[in-house]
DNA sequence: CAGTGGTCTAGACCACTGG
DNA sequence: CAGTGGTCTAGACCACTGG
């Protein structure tokens, strides 16, 4: 095999970690079977241990491989069929489902902090912030209201029109913001008539409320999200490990 | 700094990780400081660059590092105050919490699986499993209900004393079983009268409805569990990333 | 026993950061 | 510019696995 030693190019041991991560979704690699030892990969390449290791060390950081000493490097799992846990906006996961989500109601305002919001995206009580309501919907059915707030340094646009995909790809594109961890409660709860409203369900239905905090690759926490399901329409996954 | 040579001493990557993850833990190095370059740490040490990078890299996949190149690697978070996603059984969590939960009722059965169960544990419909029911108590309150089906090959006890304490430690003790990745399902439900009873909880009271299907490194998936929380008791927390 | 991954050394050149 | 982490080489010895 050639790998691509031009200038430029990605380094050598990423191209080695694409060309396996390749068989191993393509499923070449399935689960279980034992991979090339290191020392075939390295006469394969032609590149030196520490260069295989790289790319393996990557694979089994991502959940690919399992390596066992005397015995060889396995696959655990194919990736395609079983996504590791990461971090997925509504709009990405109806999406993965080939659905597309649409937005019916937003708000956008700015409001003075309380004790509550303050302590969670880390201000000052009393402090601005922008806070964003979204009602999405799912094939013409509500399934799920959004109340989100956010740092003012944020800068955002009070233009709703902004704010009908999803959020977490704006603040890519607009602030160049990754959201690189969430800590997130469930809890089940009774709602209020507002929120009834919103989601179109009766008194006495039950309504799952997922709280979020997320925080950026820097640690900071720029999001206090509140999120209430219809429960009838709709459960939610994590994938832990 | 002197490391262990001696033989039978962790290798010196893992001693120097040590060190580096007590002085984060301990807040020595707290979030946003800077480390010492790897060319302090390999005086330091008197250790290559490549053991230095070792030890790093470990702490950079747990997430406590953050490595920029031209910059310097810097201090994430320190993980006793927000820990990591990690896979954590209802006993430990509740012991974080300086709370001791305790089990007030338990069935075993050996009983035929249904379609669900098998497809969930990976057998044949009508194969038999294990369904252990456990109901557990925190500071005299009912807490949450278990409903638990493991695959028959497990040859567990069917001495419910067995039983009280925390089922994956169980599974690691008794069988060298452990639990590396899971999928969980959170729905907010309104439950039947014989699980009210249990969960002490009045006709109309929301439910936290979690599933978790669990998987051991090698990717066999093990363990079926569905969970009713009270939801006015218990919220259930996530971390990711 | 041969083969595997685990650990480690002593180097090298590079791209990026910040002053 | 000096200092940082990113990539890479060519070796070495070791512990563990399975036949």
């Amino acid at each position: 095999m050639k790998l691509d030693y031009s200038k430029g190019a990605s380094p050598l041991y990423y191209q080695i970690k694409g060309f396996l991560e390749k068989k191993i979704i393509d499923e070449e690699y399935s689960q279980g079977d034992i991979l090339p030892s290191e020392l075939e990969l390295q006469e394969t390449f032609n590149v030196s241990r520490i260069t295989v290791r790289q790319a393996i060390n990557d694979l089994v950081n991502e959940g690919y491989l399992l390596r066992t000493r005397g015995k060889g490097t396995s696959v655990i799992f194919n990736k395609i069929e079983e996504p590791l846990s990461r971090i997925m906006s509504f709009t990405e996961e109806m999406r993965m489902k080939g659905l597309e989500p649409s937005t019916k109601f937003i708000k956008i305002d700015i409001v003075k902090s309380n004790k509550l919001i303050a302590k969670k995206i880390n201000i000052t009580e009393g402090e601005e912030v922008y806070k964003i309501e979204r009602l999405r919907y799912v094939n013409n059915q509500p399934m799920v209201l959004f109340i989100t707030y956010l740092k003012r340094e944020l800068n955002l646009s009070l233009d709703i029109d902004q704010y009908t995909g999803s959020l977490y790809e704006l603040l890519n594109e607009k602030n160049g913001i990754v959201v690189s961890r969430t800590k997130e409660y469930f809890e089940a709860v009774a709602v209020d008539k507002d929120i009834r409203g919103h989601l179109k369900i009766e008194e006495g239905t039950p309504v799952l409320k997922r709280t979020r905090i997320s925080f950026d690759s820097n640690g900071n926490n720029l999001e206090y999200t509140i999120c209430y399901y219809r429960a009838d329409k709709y459960r939610y996954l994590v994938e832990i490990g």
